[in-house]
DNA sequence: TCTAAGTGATCTATTAATGGAGCAAAAATA
DNA sequence: TATTTTTGCTCCATTAATAGATCACTTAGA
């Protein structure tokens, strides 16, 4: 796969990363935070906090749950509790799954 | 700020960045999706798509949702059609909302 | 209304992510 | 067990993201 000079994503992930943008921006601003006292304590740039509440695709998946994480935001988990909980039981899970293996395509090879 | 060498993350981003990999790992698994195909529905490289699963937190959030998608995970709402709702109740919420300005602390500066 | 704080955006040097190839280990199944 | 697919990992060249500074515009509050 050759690299592309303009990704192509689908509608519903431009709209993922837009409404996580969304959310972190009227969290931040319900709870009168400033974006640079935001970048300030997440040890990024102003404008970085910035293109993570516009909703831009590029930005590091790291540091755009870290933002959501300083204004109090909580992602799949309602509880910060859960969350160990539903990583030790993704993780437990895994321990059977493994790998997967593609049925052969090589029916109706004969005519 | 200065660009750090080695980036700080707190516990409950990076388990958080992790519990979306491992989700995306065992729903690609479930529904017996190889690595390589996921890699090729995206247009990224299998490398890339190993890196999200095993939740890198360098790795773009654009393709890490894309990844969701494909393999059929859903973020922050169970029903697509919700998403369109969820996204524009945001937007209408942010039209009120607009920047945040911090109380002047010059309290108890005369004694 | 006036003023300062907050925000949005652009530009460039620096730093980091990604693709692609290759190799070894693990796992599925014949 | 033998064999082939899938996966995990490393290396490096290429491409993209980020920091930092700056400027204009918007907003909140005096």
């Amino acid at each position: 796969m050759t690299k592309p000079k303009f990704r192509c994503y689908s509608h519903y992930a431009l709209d993922t990363v837009q409404l996580l943008g969304l959310m972190i921006r009227s969290t931040r601003i319900e709870r009168n935070i400033t974006i640079s006292e935001v970048a300030e304590r997440a040890g990024i740039s102003r404008g970085l906090v910035q293109r993570i509440e516009s909703g831009n695709m590029g930005t590091s998946i790291g540091v755009a749950f870290e933002v959501a994480a300083i204004v109090g935001l909580e992602l799949f988990e309602t509880e910060p509790s859960n969350l160990e909980r539903h990583l030790s039981m993704e993780r437990n899970k895994l321990v059977l799954l493994k790998s997967v293996r593609k049925k052969k395509r090589k029916i109706n090879d004969n005519f």
